[in-house]
DNA sequence: CCGCGGGCCTGAGAGC
DNA sequence: TGCTCTCAGGCCCGCG
């Protein structure tokens, strides 16, 4: 489900409510989602205070108090919905416990904002860890990640340098989270789209054979950043399982160019093609055949 | 090292 | 109505 737009939206929404707040109750109804929860997830929650809650290419991180950071990903159907606590302080737990929790709940964070947040995610691709800040240069999940798309030190050379040689598509290659960290098919192929770059097109092709930016690659980058600013600001996409924490819809979705638009006509202007579906390493690809070389 | 396909799960929608 | 089939926004792993 959710590539950097959704799980910024959803962190923005989380900062509010968990940001410089302690975890009161924390329940894990589920423990099996993509690894298990470690046996003493809850222990090590309850009574600290997130200091920081931030993002890294897909995955959410909240800072703690007692110097661990949560790691959290939403996979391909998770979300994290704001409820705030009913009744008297005192009665918060009975509601935490008793709460009109849904399907496929499979963790809840009271804290002491006095929000209620559950983790819902019926895939079960989510996954939330514990590691301590010291070793987090070490952790597996983050150590390979390329860089955030949004930051200045994503750029036309760094993208060649990393093109430079490679046979693979470029649908590929932006859908690499070793080379940009973030991205996914939505916004992989939007992306290429307003670059009108082909999908199929070798990645080399971005660079000269020493490596240099050429034009596609300046082109590329500036359409990447700025999809995923546009996204960012209309709350993500919502198909199925994407909402704001306070259950809203993003707008994303309305604003697709080529996604799910396989027949219909190109939105280029002057651009008479019609958006066609292919499959590449297995996944959807959307794109126009006439105007994207 | 590199690229590909399979697998992990559940649910929605299409077609019969 | 209900069955079966395909597909879905991610990512890890093993294979060649």
């Amino acid at each position: 489900m959710p590539e950097l737009p959704e799980v910024e939206t959803v962190r923005r929404g989380l900062v509010p409510v968990m940001q410089g707040a302690r975890f009161m109750t924390v329940e894990a109804r589920r423990r099996d989602l993509r690894w298990p929860l470690p046996n003493d997830f809850v222990q090590r929650l309850e009574g600290r205070t997130v200091e920081r809650l931030e993002r890294r290419a897909k995955y959410l991180l909240a800072d703690l108090s007692s110097g661990d950071v949560l790691i959290m990903h939403l996979g391909m159907s998770g979300s994290f919905r704001i409820t705030r606590r009913r009744g008297r302080k005192s009665f918060g737990h009975y509601y935490h416990s008793r709460a009109q929790h849904s399907l496929h709940d499979h963790v809840s964070f009271l804290m002491s904002s006095g929000a209620l947040i559950s983790f819902n995610d019926p895939r079960r691709f989510g996954m939330m860890k514990l590691v301590a800040r010291a070793a987090l240069q070490h952790e597996p999940l983050l150590k390979n990640l390329g860089p955030e798309p949004l930051a200045h030190e994503f750029d036309a050379g760094v993208l060649a340098r990393l093109c430079k040689g490679k046979k693979t598509s470029l649908k590929a290659v932006l859908s690499d989270q070793k080379i940009v960290a973030g991205l996914g098919n939505i916004y992989v192929c939007e992306a290429l789209h307003r670059a009108r770059l082909s999908p199929k097109r070798r990645a080399s092709t971005i660079a000269t054979r020493s490596g240099q930016p050429n034009e596609r690659a300046r082109a590329l980058v500036d359409a990447v950043k700025a999809v995923l600013r546009a996204a960012i600001e209309a709350g993500g996409s919502s198909l199925r399982n994407h909402r704001r924490t306070d259950g809203a819809l993003g707008e994303f979705q309305h604003n697709f160019r080529v996604y799910d638009r396989a027949g219909k006509p190109c939105p280029t202007p002057g651009c008479d093609g019609a958006i066609r579906r292919i499959v590449q390493t297995g996944r959807s690809t959307f794109f126009c055949p006439v105007c994207q070389k």
